[in-house]
DNA sequence: CGGATGCGTACCGGTGAGCGGAACACGGCG
DNA sequence: CGCCGTGTTCCGCTCACCGGTACGCATCCG
């Protein structure tokens, strides 16, 4: 199952109930049927179809014959939900301003758990297919805003990313707690975090952190690009710039 | 109220509940309080502190000390919602090159009920401040995009904006049924819609519906900015180009 | 042509999850 | 000090949710 959930059974909050169903959508899904989100949630087929009836009702979820789809307020109420944080708005420019100077693909994440999400994504003229994706999610330590960000976190932050196993993402992905600890001592040290095909072979990507006023991430920005095409120690300083005007706007 | 929302009261399915909570955030609204929510919603303050932890746990709202913000989750749903369309994905191209060429602001945008959803913006370098946002409503029949989707839209779509009052944006908006019908005859003739100052003093617009193959629109695109700077004619072909080509992608 | 298998949908009685009033702890403010 | 206004806990009642069963309708196949 491409969205693996785990079974959330036991939980019968009606909450949980909701929750499920709004996760059994996944990217590359277009349209779900009943029995098809029944399958992904283990909810019985007739409590989706109740369910399902009154999202729509509200607009969370929409009908498309018989088939459903997640609802255009959702997206509304997602566009808040960044927007209280602000990050985005006041990081638009600056962003806009990395690109115009790399011609390469820019990137503003934040931590979630042990992923990073990316909450906005400029596209380089010439850049590679990335496998990121606005409100897309991608295992942190296989990423440079990743690494980035966890340089920047307590420990018992490293801690649970560590504990989740540093799943392997790429050939070059780390997946050696040692070796994680290490780089990310390397990248604390100079701000700075380089990530060299870890999560899809063939591109790069030089990271900085966005801190806060305690000194800890917030979130990160980066600009990826081609392996033999981008010279990340070149583009270091605008990136650290770019990341040090937005930390001081936070 | 910024939120002026209907009272929900009545429909005491949970599921309505829970859309009124998320739907008492508004733009602007940073975090809330359970008592704050509890009033905007007409909930009781007990069962907006009890639905609040529920869909807490969930991620689809966050605490912030004891107050409460939309869950970052809710953001990464919102942008599946829009992604399932296909729009937003492959309109962005066309959008930037149609910036890239007028060097003002471009909009994309879906019809909901009697309003318009901002899906996309890209601001240009030297627009004006628009009152427009990602994720943003607006009132259609006072914006070109709503216009450019009323022309294309079934009559009862019409009506039931008409039906809605035509509510007064700025001091120019159209608020006389009669001339609004007598409008769209002309936008569904060009297949161009023109907004002068109608939405927001100061700034015009020019827009272009984007239709299926029933000839009924699904979205629209414009290119927005200042009153005296932006000829709008003059941008009208490369609106209703740029708005075929994605026509011819849906 | 059965009939087998998938789908979405409707019915309906039992029951426990949600409900919300009352009461409490805290923390300014006058 | 009392007096707001917070956020939070407790607890018994009840009604809205639950989900097994059943049905109409497609599609596929022997």
């Amino acid at each position: 199952m491409r969205t693996g959930e785990r079974n959330t059974a036991g939980d019968a909050s009606t909450a949980a109930r909701f929750a499920a169903l709004l996760a059994a959508f996944g990217p590359g899904d277009t349209a779900l049927g009943v029995s098809e989100l029944a399958r992904r949630t283990g909810l019985p087929k007739t409590s989706v179809h109740r369910l399902s009836q009154h999202l729509t009702e509200h607009g969370l979820l929409e009908r498309d014959g018989t088939a459903l789809r997640l609802g255009l307020r959702l997206f509304e109420i997602g566009q808040l939900a960044v927007r209280q944080r602000g990050l985005v708005d006041t990081a638009r420019p600056l962003l806009a301003d990395l690109r115009e100077a790399t011609h390469n693909t820019v990137h503003l994440a934040v931590l979630e758990g042990t992923e990073v999400v990316y909450l906005d994504i400029l596209r380089g003229p010439d850049a590679p297919r990335l496998p990121s994706r606005i409100g897309g999610r991608f295992p942190a330590h296989a990423t440079g805003v990743g690494k980035a960000i966890l340089a920047f976190s307590p420990d018992d932050v490293v801690e649970k990313v560590i504990a989740g196993g540093l799943p392997r993402v790429s050939r070059r992905t780390i997946t050696s707690p040692v070796l994680l600890r290490r780089q990310l001592a390397k990248v604390a040290a100079e701000a700075t975090a380089y990530e060299r095909e870890e999560s899809s072979i063939g591109t790069v990507c030089v990271a900085s952190p966005v801190v806060d006023a305690t000194g800890y991430a917030v979130a990160a920005i980066s600009v990826a690009g081609w392996v033999n095409r981008l010279r990340t120690e070149r583009l270091a300083p605008a990136v650290r710039t770019a990341a040090l005007a937005l930390s001081r706007t936070v």
